[in-house]
RNA sequence: GCAGGUGUAGUUUAAUGGUAGAACUAUAGCCUUCCAAGCUAUUAACGUGGGUUCGAUUCCCAUCACCUGCUCCA
């Protein structure tokens, strides 16, 4: 018997369990601001050292890269934040609806009538002109148009000069495509090839929610794949099975995954194709991780806009061209959220509610708890084993309670093994391992500790 | 940003216009030789700020945060 997890059953284990506590707590908190504690950050970090180590380390295409966060704020005039981050959005004053003024024109007009372009009092003229009128109550009588900038503003140096206002990105993916040609040059790489990072990223969300779902400071894990421009398609398809086969070894649910396509209406000014891969979260499907067929739309940009030739000399034909990109683009938070929400388990046995985090044990933040059987008697070779043990994992050490007690702490927070130290570990020099997911226990010897844990954890 | 709901220890909750009781958890000790046993002790809460009142956790207002829906998510 399992139950279904909730949202609240995520949000309690994850502060009662030192994964995920609010952000600025004691302040009565930050809007959707959320702190990753000692549990959370090794998940995260594990999290992000697998997606490395599958799209970088084993890949041959690709390489890394650690862009800064602040950048000429040209890049964001180039890539269109500056200017498409500017939601047109007016209100309804009787039934205080909110509405996007051109997507109010486009559904008044069937689609004959696009808002594209339009400055924000040709909008307003335009809705009075064809008296469209509020679509929940019937009114015409809206606000004004408001914009809300989705890009972070800050300041370079110490006045607050108009002059030095830079953003915080809004995404990773312009801090690889700036660098196209520096990784391209110093790596002599040869196209097909990509550049991955992962990052924080910040984004001035109207509406966050759902825990660590949509936060406005949030961590993306990007690769931009440049390819010719007639293999756009062919790449497209090869990492939308890509990634999804990654979120599988880490271990989701295959029926909790799916591809979605994006319509022709929904699909970005940029892209040619996007397909999302969803997962079911508690609160329903959600994208999890975009991969879209950006075209040359980038790289062509920044040549306008920086007026650099990034165009890519191919050795074989000596042709110049812009290469095509396909940019997998995942959440990190959004990832960690999935494998919670898929791992967490309450198993009922006998009328007890058994919380057993199953975790890939590549994920799980700790590797093994060490447990001396009775205290008095083997405390202090638990405490060698564990001083031994921490060198190679990140390890725990429990001796509070009854040895009952302490296998399920450990197995609440997803800790594949666990090692009982007893008489026979001081007399023989073996111990009890315990594996989390089959309750099997195993003796072995303690010289082959290191070695059995470590066959178990390989990605 | 709008509408509705919620806010009491880490978690789940009880009661009350006279400042709060419990369970689980946690911590320490006893006991205990392999799956939440028992005993003892201990820590720990009215989101924040105003107002009304002799007195507010309780009533009122504001604010903050979370949840649900809308909107949004190039």
């Amino acid at each position: 018997m399992e139950k279904k997890v909730t949202m609240e059953d995520l949000v309690n284990y994850s502060k009662q369990y030192g994964f995920i506590y609010q952000g600025s707590e004691i302040y009565g908190g930050l809007a959707n601001a959320w702190d990753y504690g000692p549990l959370g950050a090794l998940l995260k970090q594990n999290i992000k050292n697998a997606w490395w180590k599958k799209f970088v380390q084993e890949c041959p295409y690709n390489y890394g890269l650690d862009s800064a966060i602040l950048m000429n704020p040209q890049v964001w005039v180039a890539s269109g934040h500056v200017a498409s981050f500017n939601d047109p959005l007016i209100d309804c004053k009787q039934c205080k609806s909110r509405y996007r003024a051109d997507k109010l024109i486009e559904d008044a007009t069937k689609g004959k009538i696009t808002g594209d372009g339009m400055s924000e009092e040709e909008l307003v003229d335009k809705i009075q002109e064809l008296n469209i009128t509020c679509p929940k109550c019937g009114s015409n009588d809206f606000t004004d148009i408001r914009k809300f900038n989705l890009l972070f503003e800050t300041y370079q140096g110490v006045t607050e000069d108009a002059k030095n206002k830079i953003y915080l990105r809004g995404e990773t993916a312009q801090g690889i495509f700036v660098n196209f040609k520096n990784v391209e040059r110093s790596m002599r790489a040869k196209i097909p090839f990509g550049i991955a990072q992962y990052g924080k990223s910040f984004r001035n969300e109207i509406t966050p929610g759902n825990f660590i779902f949509r936060t406005r400071e949030f961590e993306q894990m990007e690769l931009e794949f440049f390819c010719k421009p007639d293999t756009d398609l062919e790449w497209f398809g090869f990492w939308k099975n890509y990634c999804i086969d990654f979120l599988k070894l880490l271990g989701l649910k295959e029926e909790n995954l799916r591809y979605r396509d994006h319509s022709k209406e929904e699909l970005s000014f940029y892209s040619k194709a996007t397909t999302d891969i969803e997962y079911k979260f508690p609160f329903g499907w959600g994208e999890l991780w975009g991969i879209a067929d950006r075209t040359n739309y980038d790289l062509n940009t920044h040549i306008e806009h920086s007026g650099e030739d990034l165009r890519y000399l191919d050795p074989e034909t000596n042709e110049k061209y812009i290469p095509y990109v396909i940019e997998p683009s995942v959440g990190v938070d959004r990832l960690i959220l999935s494998v919670l929400a898929d791992a967490y388990t309450e198993e009922i046995v006998d009328d007890e509610t058994r919380l057993v985090l199953k975790i890939n044990p590549v994920l799980a933040p700790i590797k093994v708890t060490i447990l001396p059987l009775v205290k008095k008697l083997h405390s202090e070779k638990a405490t060698d084993i564990y001083n031994n043990l921490a060198k190679h994992f990140s390890c725990s050490y429990d001796e509070a309670g009854s040895i009952g007690k302490r296998y399920r702490r450990s197995d609440a927070v997803g800790t594949p093994f666990t090692i009982t130290v007893d008489d026979d570990t001081l007399n023989n020099n073996t111990v009890t391992i315990r594996n989390r997911d089959t309750m099997k226990q195993d003796v072995i010897n303690l010289e082959d500790v290191k070695d059995y844990i470590e066959s178990k954890i390989v990605l």
